[in-house]
DNA sequence: TCTGAAACCTAACGAATTGTAACAGCGCAC
DNA sequence: GTGCGCTGTTACAATTCGTTAGGTTTCAGA
């Protein structure tokens, strides 16, 4: 249904425009390569793209000037990408407009990283999915309610929902008890161990699961928990 | 009339610490340090930063997790500055939520410009409009009036306007008590928060939300407050 | 197989957090 | 002054969630 981001590229060595162009290609953006700035800013007419990536040495104009002709009156996002590693080049860069900044010689998948935070900041909320699927439950994770495959809904709570979360995140691995404290914040307690095993514990109550033959949360005794189930998430 | 923007700083060297609240005052930011997760959690139920920077080798919590949690729970700006400078450590920092990534060692007017570039970005919340809408209702903040689906018109008074307008600005994400301290101006007093409480519960009344299972402003125990239903601002 | 210790489960309790009705102070219109 | 609406405060009820305690399960070693 809705398309997919359009990159544009533009830099006036042929190599680099081609490692792009791919890289982002395989990474789900469409692109547009451009050699010269003129030819880009004629483009600019017809399309409108989600990012721009714009190499400061060009031929034919004054890089700066285009970012920050790009980020301040189309209000576009603009990444430079430069052979200039002085600290001074990157913060006037930013400070024109530039939303980052990045180094050549760089390696493109921090390339496809950097796009993706862009993005995930302008569009608006739906970037991070908040429902998953398994078994036949639906979490909403936005709503804090479990919704089995009736449609009948049960409220669960914000820590439940934490270790939930966390074992969606992870379906069909070991999970240790470490791991949760770190993930759920808990300070290192002797009895904090206890907190954990309860709210597992009301957690799969939620999940109606039969405490002497669980099918989803499985205990690994002296390890950890395992969280087993195809889980998608929407 | 708006204070300057709040910079926490989350490093375990003290000397790294100094220097970036150094620099960051010198260049019109409040900062508060911490060289502790646990002790930065615990400030952030009282003040909300507009930039989060942290340092990824953290002794005890591991960073990555608490930099999950901050950007996708709190909807934080963060920053990682970390010592490891391999691009997949880049990618996955970026991808788990943060805003940027900066590699020590670190030039600190860098820092600074990046740091702009992301309050830049966040800055425009201004809304010009006035009226929004929400579920099936709308609200007409020049006439304080929310309106339901059939025409029917009910008032609401400037201090339910308040909040209900914060909940409307940023839909979908936790919201703290301390950020409706700060935006709603309110002193951090210790029975401050309860006022808080009985504004929402007044506006829930006005709202016509079902007090055991309320569909739009949600309580994260311990947390804070979620708006859910798509907003669109006319 | 039996036994004991460690790990784990969970009902029940209580501290902390939150909801809301009732009250009081304030400002404003008349 | 009187009345009315707004808003913070107080007091108490409801909810959440960590802790405790006691029972059950698991596993190593005899």
């Amino acid at each position: 249904m809705s398309k997919l981001p359009l990159v544009t590229i533009l830099d006036d060595e042929p190599e680099i425009r081609e490692i792009l162009s791919d890289t982002l290609e395989d990474a789900g953006f469409r692109t547009l390569s451009f050699g010269r700035a003129r030819e880009f800013e004629a483009a600019l007419k017809t399309v409108t793209p989600d990012v721009c990536l714009v190499d400061l040495s060009l031929p034919d104009t004054d890089g700066l000037a285009l970012v920050h002709r790009l980020a301040l009156e189309q209000g576009a996002v603009v990444i430079i990408i430069s052979g200039r590693s002085q600290v001074q080049d990157k913060v006037t860069g930013l400070e024109l407009g530039a939303d980052d900044y990045i180094i050549k010689p760089f390696d493109p998948s921090e390339v496809v990283a950097r796009i993706r935070v862009r993005l995930r900041k302008t569009a608006p909320t739906e970037t991070t999915s908040n429902t998953a699927g398994f078994a036949n439950w639906t979490a909403h994770f936005d709503r804090y309610v479990l919704e089995d495959d009736t449609g009948q809904e049960t409220p669960f709570s914000h820590a439940e929902g934490e270790v939930l979360r966390l074992f969606l995140q992870s379906p069909k691995r070991l999970i240790s008890r470490a791991q949760m404290q770190d993930m759920l914040g808990g300070g290192a307690g002797d009895s904090f161990d206890r907190a954990m095993d309860v709210r597992i514990s009301r957690l799969r109550t939620k999940l109606r699961e039969d405490p002497k033959n669980p099918q989803l949360i499985k205990t690994i005794y002296g390890a950890g928990y395992i969280f087993l189930g195809d889980v998608s998430w929407r």
